[in-house]
DNA sequence: ACTGATTCTTTTTTT
DNA sequence: AAGAATCAGT
């Protein structure tokens, strides 16, 4: 007991000690909060004799579940089967599958991930007749979440104009097509666990008796309906622990709503928050920039980091000329960094967008550094494992059009939109779904009726078997349904085996040019349902689809070698690294533009900011550049005014060596000459208290001229901006200015008289 | 019905 | 830039 507890603060000992009442923990980055979560269970079991069965503990990804698991089992050595530790998603989804008919669900039901989601939708808006121009299926997808996120239904949707009548229409077409298929969305899963709690009150005084204790991470990120999901679960009697940080909520874009820290205070009647303010992460200067950035939001819950390490390093500030100078800097510290000893899965490499990771890895790779990149293309969302999982879909339950629709012509085996048309037809005509509509033209059309009806019995694959159609819709009946029959009884990993087999997918790909990799990753699905059984208690084939969809990124086909860490900012939340790259400090970028437009957009991004910058541990590396490509064309951007909210004494900033002139020259205005040396330039790297070896690089090349497109340039009377185009020459040169504030002006260089900076 | 080519669209973050 | 959707030719 006093070994559990030996090591923590005072505040963390309060927390984990805390008698059998609900509490608030408000836990800056870095203050040990998962240690504490941790802790207080293995206290609850060991000390207070807590039953693991009636403990619940919700965590805000599978990871974070995984690792919960880990540390208090080598906390304690008992068995902890009974506990539910899972994502509010994965909870929701084991209770529907356990109470599946008490939620109108067929046992087999199939969880769309957003991409299928949106598939179903496009369906159903093109089925009755939708305008896609004026009712955009991305939007459509959008709304329906939103509702669910607000616990509406598509009949409950508030109507005040066309718009939303509209709206309303499709979502509740789309919940009729979700009911007909037994498909469940990732909203569904929580509202339909809502509302079996809400109907069904045996079930819910069984859930609220049961779970004595539950515990919540990452709180500031639950919505509202997750919000009512716990209350309904906790009851009246359960002590409900909660962990959580307003500043570090980034999800509100997804229904995350801070306002529950403020209710649960109220709701449970929390008479004092506990505060965790030590940070035992980082280094001083890198907490004084976070704690300096965080301070411009407004309506924070007062809380100030704090760390007895010192100060630190200063940050170091680079400004690149393009997103490839930005990609080669970064190669070539992280390479130094290795060199100093410290491990490539120390060093992170964080973006807003997922889309800023290709430059980057392209970089890597020819630099032959392993990484590892995390999110962005899942595996399981690979299209030849989507392929594959639609078979799978097929062979737990044939209802499923959307994936049939996906391989009923793929491989290709002469099934084309007018036979699809025609099927479409008449499973409308018939109420069923596409399956059984082949089914029944294919029981008329292969065997006469009499004979059918006769061997009743007997399965008429069975008799047909001889003259097994190699093309058409036959043959692909024939197919599923020799896939079923021959997969009855294998274990998963022979099923998945025996399905890539006889699908003709991997025959397909081995034929393809391009297809290796891909071949590659369908084998590797074999190893994810070997690593599934092994894991999971039931092992079946529905419960490693669900699996499949609700997990989709953890499975990862590389493996454990030493590798830096590539990822957004998002997935890095609860993370932390040695030394931290945190790239694209751009407006616009980060703060991605499209945050302009919404409410609380600005301080959402800071706040993101702040969990990028509390990741670091000893170094931190802010870079930008001038210009990067995106969506196929180049941009021009401004540096972060995330970056000015920084104080200046804790930055350094890095000047390169100009090993060639990547920047693009502009044609008769480049007489003048750069002057001297910025005087913050000079070492890239100084030495450090990690044993990285001392290096000093001085400034070897000039910049060929002052002024060219990326240049910063301040303006007497527009002030800062970038230099995004320009024409004419000698004293007819103009230049196109970006203003940070001023808007976009064209300036002749001969009157305005402009700074470079 | 399939194929290859061309045009069009998309671009934040995730369970 | 990369994918999806569409189109023209076989």
């Amino acid at each position: 007991m006093s070994l559990l507890l030996s090591g923590l603060n005072n505040e963390q000992l309060k927390a984990v000690t805390l008698p059998h009442q609900s509490a608030l923990i408000l836990a800056g980055a870095g203050s040990g909060k998962t240690r504490v979560l941790t802790t207080r269970i293995a206290y609850l079991i060991q000390s207070r004799q807590v039953s693991p069965h009636s403990i619940l503990a919700v965590t805000f990804t599978n990871k974070a579940a995984k690792e919960m698991l880990a540390r208090i089992s080598a906390m304690l050595p008992i068995n902890i089967q009974g506990m539910w530790v899972g994502t509010f998603h994965g909870l929701c989804n084991r209770m529907l599958r356990a109470h599946y008919q008490d939620a109108g669900l067929p046992r087999v039901f199939q969880i769309l991930d957003s991409a299928d989601q949106l598939a179903v939708i496009k369906r159903v808006l093109k089925g009755i007749g939708a305008d896609d121009e004026k009712f955009p299926p991305r939007q459509v997808q959008w709304f329906i979440n939103n509702a669910k996120d607000e616990g509406l239904r598509g009949s409950q949707v508030e109507v005040y104009d066309d718009f939303t009548r509209k709206m309303g229409e499709f979502y509740s077409a789309y919940e009729q097509q979700c009911n007909k298929e037994g498909m469940v969305d990732f909203a569904e899963l929580l509202l339909r666990s809502y509302e079996l709690l809400t109907r069904n009150e045996i079930l819910q005084r069984h859930y609220s008796s049961r779970f004595n204790h539950i515990l919540v991470d990452e709180f500031q990120d639950t919505s509202q309906l997750q919000y009512k999901w716990l209350k309904l679960l906790a009851g009246v009697e359960a002590a409900v622990f909660v962990v959580g940080d307003d500043d570090q909520s980034i999800y509100a874009f997804r229904g995350a709503n801070t306002g529950n820290m403020k209710d649960f205070e109220h709701d449970f009647h929390i008479s004092k928050i506990i505060k965790l303010e030590q940070n035992y992460r980082s280094h001083g200067n890198i907490l004084d920039a976070a704690n300096t950035l965080i301070r411009n939001n407004s309506g924070r819950l007062d809380k100030n980091l704090w760390t007895s390490e010192g100060h630190g390093e200063p940050l170091r500030v680079y400004n690149a000329q393009t997103d490839f100078d930005e990609a080669a800097f970064i190669v070539k510290e992280a390479k130094f960094l290795q060199a100093g000893g410290v491990r490539l899965s120390q060093i992170g490499l964080l973006y807003r967008s997922n889309a800023q990771s290709r430059v980057l890895e392209h970089a890597l790779f020819n630099a032959s550094l392993a990484y590892r990149v995390y999110g962005g293309l899942r595996f399981f969302e690979r299209q030849e494992i989507k392929h594959a999982l639609a078979y799978l879909r097929m062979i737990a339950n044939q209802n499923d059009d959307n994936a049939l629709l996906r391989i009923i012509n793929f491989p290709a085996r002469g099934i084309g939109i007018r036979s699809l048309e025609q099927l479409q037809f008449d499973a409308k005509q018939q109420g069923g779904s596409l399956w059984q509509a082949a089914l029944e033209k294919y029981r008329v059309g292969a065997i006469p009726i009499q004979e059918s009806e006769d061997m009743a019995s007997v399965s008429h694959i069975e008799s047909r078997k001889a003259d097994k159609p190699k093309k058409g819709l036959n043959s692909f009946v024939v197919l599923i349904e020799s896939m079923q029959q021959g997969c009855l009884e294998l274990p998963l990993p022979e099923i998945v085996d025996h399905m890539l087999e006889h699908s003709g997918l991997v025959d397909y790909y081995r034929a393809q040019r391009e297809g290796a990799n891909r071949l590659e990753n369908l084998n590797e699905l074999i190893n994810a349902a070997t690593s599934y059984i092994q894991e999971a208690d039931d092992g079946s084939l529905a419960t490693f689809l669900a699996h499949a969809s609700l997990e989709a990124g953890e499975h990862q086909s590389g493996n454990n070698q030493d590798a830096l860490q590539l990822m957004t900012v998002h997935s890095a939340k609860g993370l932390e690294f040695h030394s931290v790259f945190l790239s694209g400090l751009e407006e616009g970028l980060f703060p991605h533009e499209n945050s302009r437009n919404e409410v609380g957009g600005l301080e959402e991004e800071r706040r993101l900011m702040y969990v990028a910058l509390t990741r670091a541990q000893r170094r931190l590396y802010l870079s930008f550049t001038q210009s990067r490509m995106l969506h196929g064309q180049t941009r021009y951007n401004i540096p972060s005014r995330f970056l000015e909210e920084i104080p200046d004494s804790l930055l350094e900033w890095l000047r390169p060596v100009q090993e060639e002139v990547i920047t693009q020259q502009v044609s008769g205005i480049m007489e003048q000459e750069l002057g001297a040396a910025d005087p913050r330039s000079g070492m890239l790297t100084r030495n450090s208290k990690f044993g990285i070896q001392d290096r000093t690089l001085g400034i070897t090349g000039m910049e060929a001229s002052q002024w060219r497109i990326g240049q910063n340039v301040v303006h007497a009377k527009f002030g800062t901006g970038i230099i995004v185009n320009c024409e004419g020459g000698g004293s007819d040169a103009r230049v196109q200015v970006k203003f940070s504030q001023a808007g976009t002006k064209w300036l002749s260089l001969e009157y305005a008289k402009l700074v470079s900076t």
